[in-house]
DNA sequence: GGCTGAAAAGGACATATGTCCTTTTCAAAT
DNA sequence: ATTTGAAAAGGACATATGTCCTTTTCAGCC
């Protein structure tokens, strides 16, 4: 995997402790079992470096247990698509290792992230006839096939209008978001068109009609909720709520 | 369940043995184990039954053995859509059971159609700690998902004269379906139309373009395809099959 | 053959969205 | 304060798609 930072000697026993910590912070000792804790490794990764990308081999697990990441698939005429931004706790690369696939997305790290990385080689060895780590990676896997589900239908079914509104909703809640205080930077805007699906042309102009609305406000590049009852009007269901 | 048919006595011994047939055929024993063959049942569906309804309570996992079903998701505003057709082996109610949800979607009997049920009880007692079973989940869920995940970027992606080419060419490959021959019946435009989200009206317009560029012909409520060529180069990906 | 009701196809118009390009804003440098 | 380049917003137009309603087709019946 490209971009991951070599760190010398001295520091691989504080990764390890840090290791134990996250372990035990969402408790993944008795997913993984005791054979399996050897072949953790901690991997950290930069603001913009990238965790995977669309098409690579994959041969690790990883679990997200702190940052966040964006999750994005690319066409091959090259329009991008975000899929999702995830915060811990999350997998990346199960889908791939059950079915022993490239990997479908590129995930990008989006703030300071560390994840655990497991060999698939340990996996298939320690992992596949151990029932705890098996029903982690049901209950994870079918909970990303729930928003999945969600998302497609809603996309399909939906107007951009209501999408956005509905992201809008979303995003002003995540306080796990370091960038964000109750507004909504513009410089954002281009990733809620691509998770969204539709061009960034097009949300400018819905954000006006909202702004006329009296939904929101923008002054200085920043977009605030001014009326959030209006807005849950339109997105009476709430889609990208953790998904 | 509503639909279930009441076989009588006399009938159990015969779909015991159908049962056992099926398990035999897909190679389900092993999967399930010895402990969980004995509760589990033979189920049978006519064409237009339901096997469960978006909202119903889960309480059984379904595998289809036989037949086809459609299934589909209806908005609280009563649109609805099409997500996917299934044909053996599939399962009906595994996220449900992993996620103790009730069901997401509705499943329809496009055929006459036979499933083995499989009550929550006996597999949360021995199917979760049954490695075997958990990695069939497993397989079949990340199917199902990597699936969903095309299906979501391909609509996201692309307009409905692609999504439609592509549609046309996995149905008329479709050789299980007993309805079809060669050409597509005209009462399966509706279900097309909500099988790639857009509406009724649309498809046909886009259809008269595809006649009009040579690439199918319509006559008798009947359409058949001319040139595949032409429909595959508009539809360099071809999404729903075996989704 | 002509009638008739339902299914299928199409017309007309409105809305949603994409693309391309221009104008505006804004922060940083001068 | 002025300049300036990049980011943000908006204008204009074309295309995609939805909705509603009308016309056409067709199988079954008289």
């Amino acid at each position: 995997m490209e971009g991951r930072k070599d760190y010398g000697m001295k520091h691989e026993h504080h990764d390890r402790q840090l290791l134990d910590e996250y372990l035990k912070l969402h408790g993944l000792e008795a997913v993984f079992g005791k054979p399996l804790l050897p072949h953790l490794t901690l991997r950290r990764f930069e603001q913009g470096q990238l965790i995977c990308s669309q098409g690579d081999a994959a041969d690790s697990v990883y679990v997200l247990v702190k940052g966040k990441v964006k999750i994005f698939t690319t066409s091959e005429e090259g329009k991008s698509l975000i899929l999702s931004f995830k915060t811990p706790l999350e997998v990346i690369g199960d889908l791939e290792y059950v079915q022993k696939a490239d990997f479908l997305n590129t995930v990008e790290a989006v703030s300071p992230v560390a994840m655990i990385g497991i060999h698939h080689r340990w996996l298939a060895l320690h992992g596949d006839d151990h029932p705890p780590f098996l029903r982690f990676l049901l209950d994870i896997i079918t909970k990303k096939f729930y928003a999945k589900s969600n998302s497609l239908s809603f996309n399909l079914m939906y107007p951009v209008e209501i999408r956005l509104a509905s992201y809008l909703l979303s995003v002003s809640y995540d306080e796990t978001d370091p960038l964000f205080h109750g507004e909504l930077r513009a410089s954002m805007l281009k990733d809620a068109a691509n998770l969204i699906g539709t061009s960034y042309r097009h949300v400018n102009r819905v954000l006006k009609q909202f702004a006329a609305d009296g939904c929101i406000q923008r002054s200085k590049g920043l977009i605030s909720i001014v009326d959030r009852g209006k807005l849950e009007a339109l997105a009476s269901r709430n889609l990208y709520e953790r998904s």
